[in-house]
DNA sequence: CTTATAATATGATGATTATCATAGATGGAG
DNA sequence: CTCCATCTATGATAATCATCATATTATAAG
């Protein structure tokens, strides 16, 4: 490396951390290279110095996605806050923030068409999750489902009343 | 209307069948206008005498697979099959193959960032949905979003085995 | 300082694709 | 049978975008 002025890697996951929240926020294919680019405050044209794809960004991506979420479920417990793990998780500040929010919650059905390496992507941060929560792992599975859904669902529907319907369902049966 | 020799109508509902099928595979954006009218054994051109946009015939397509789900959920009774709804939903097949599947498991993210009409006939179908489903709401939507959840979830990993855990420990906690 | 090399910017390129324009075909109405 | 509105097909158009080519710049190493 002639370059790295440790600028450079800040950078490469300036580009990522953009990538990331712009993809959750309006879906791979609705993202341009120039727009990530344009976020991370470069040009087009030097992101191919950074990737060999767009599929390549799309892995990045959703693997830092996961790793943030990851943090944030080890984290769960120290939060003062009254409010629990799936509380925060199904409220309605997070339907509104995908861009914010949890990778699989934006992402999963865009992933599931994409290429194996980003579904691997998908998958180790998932696992990490699962492992993170403990306990038993096949509640553990079904909890999460059931979350993912419920936001999945809220989103993905027209009138604010029933979005929240399906948010305080799910929180009260979960609860 | 001077034309319709209710080979028209057919027409029609060939079109939005097939690109609710094609949709449900690989999403609004992955799937073009001419493929559509191809699969529908027709040409590009003659679409815009069918549909104002592709947005509306996006519209059609998850109205028209909601129905379907709407009609598997009444019949989800009559079924001599030992298999439960819940089963048959969550199972490898389904997974497999989204063309011919929910249209909320395979396409709701994309709805989500999509026209207020769209959301809104995602919508009715899901309303209609749970109204055939009966019982507590709550219960009825919670279930739901397991059941979605589990179905994204496992489409979006790599690893077959991983899948089928998450398909089965819904299946399970769910049963 | 100088130089080799990694990064960047600017500007193609080429493919894809929604949508439109035009012309031809079809069959119900009279 | 004839007519014309409706469908359909073929062929633009125009925009968008991922990716590449080229030239320029910055800096780490010597």
């Amino acid at each position: 490396m002639r370059y790295p002025a440790k600028e450079t890697a800040a950078k490469h996951d300036r580009i990522v951390k953009e990538a990331s929240r712009l993809f959750r926020e309006r879906g791979f294919e609705n993202v341009t290279v120039g727009e990530v680019m344009k976020a991370a405050g470069l040009t087009h044209g030097a992101f191919y110095a950074h990737f060999g794809s767009k599929q390549e960004l799309q892995e990045a991506a959703v693997a830092y996605g996961q790793g943030v979420s990851l943090s944030r479920v080890k984290r769960r417990d120290t939060k003062k806050s009254k409010e629990s793990y799936a509380d925060r998780y199904l409220s309605p500040w997070h339907r509104d923030n995908p861009g914010d929010g949890c990778t699989m919650a934006a992402l999963a059905q865009e992933v599931a068409r994409s290429t194996p390496e980003i579904k691997a992507a998908l998958e180790r941060g998932l696992e990490a999750i699962l492992s993170a929560i403990g306990g038993d792992r096949k509640e553990a599975i079904f909890q999460l489902a059931a979350k993912v859904g419920g936001i999945v669902l809220a989103r993905a529907v027209r009138d604010a009343r029933l979005s929240n319907e399906i948010l305080e369902s799910v929180r009260q049966k979960l609860g």
